[in-house]
DNA sequence: GACAACTATATCCACCGTGCATACATTCAC
DNA sequence: GTGAATGTATGCACGGTGGATATAGTTGTC
């Protein structure tokens, strides 16, 4: 299983929904709804994704390879049946990578035109 | 000609097309076509803005009050008729330093899950 | 006991932003 | 003369999004 740049690359720049999915699974597999809170929470409450951008964000990363739904299950008495668990591929890994370069980049390009502070 | 920070706010996230639009008028007033080069050199040719989006987002801007068309024209010798040059509003300024700010902190979170070198 | 809010997943609908193709006109290079 | 570049603008189709809705069990409140 190589990891193609030139695949990485052609997806992006990423939908914001996509990137913060990403994020959220960097450390833990998570299921649907709790992504949706550990977005929430990450960002200070800026950002709250919709059941609808969620589920289809989901549908679509598992089609692209970024994502997969992990077998593993929580203690019986911790888990809900109704959940389902996601994690990275090393692929949603790679192209994540690639995300936060783009923005990097554009961050500095702000800072060069003044739009944000720093050593431009 | 006061600047609502509510106003700012509710148009983040921007557009990709719209950031980029922004950032070439920064310093100085451009032609449409002259943004679409801007843009192209600034980012090293990793940005190609089509014809279509150039021109729907300049007219959603100029609506939004983030831009507007300039009664200057340059040297006769140096101009072309058909041109129709825009630039920076106050309000268009306030919303690419919010967007800048969002974007700062998007890359922070990315450096925190380690999608991102530096100091996370 | 009733009603709202929360947990959890999923789909429908409408809107918006985008790329590509096309249109039209001029100028320059091969 | 044929194609590329300069310049603005619209038509078409697709993809990403929020909000509403559906379904269903749990928790909290008056």
């Amino acid at each position: 299983m190589h990891i193609d740049p030139a695949e990485v690359e052609s997806l992006l720049p990423l939908p914001p929904a996509t990137f913060h999915i990403l994020l959220a699974l960097a450390e833990d597999e998570r299921h649907g709804y709790a992504i949706i809170l550990d977005v929430l929470s990450r960002t200070g409450g800026a950002v709250r994704l919709s059941a609808g951008t969620l589920y289809r964000s989901i549908q679509r990363m598992q089609e692209q390879g970024l994502i997969e739904e992990s077998r593993r299950r929580p203690a019986p008495d911790e888990d809900d049946e109704r959940r389902r668990y996601y994690l990275l591929t090393p692929f949603g890994a790679a192209v994540a990578r690639a995300e936060a370069r783009r923005l990097t980049q554009l961050v500095r390009l702000a800072r060069e035109s003044g739009f944000a502070p720093g050593k431009a």
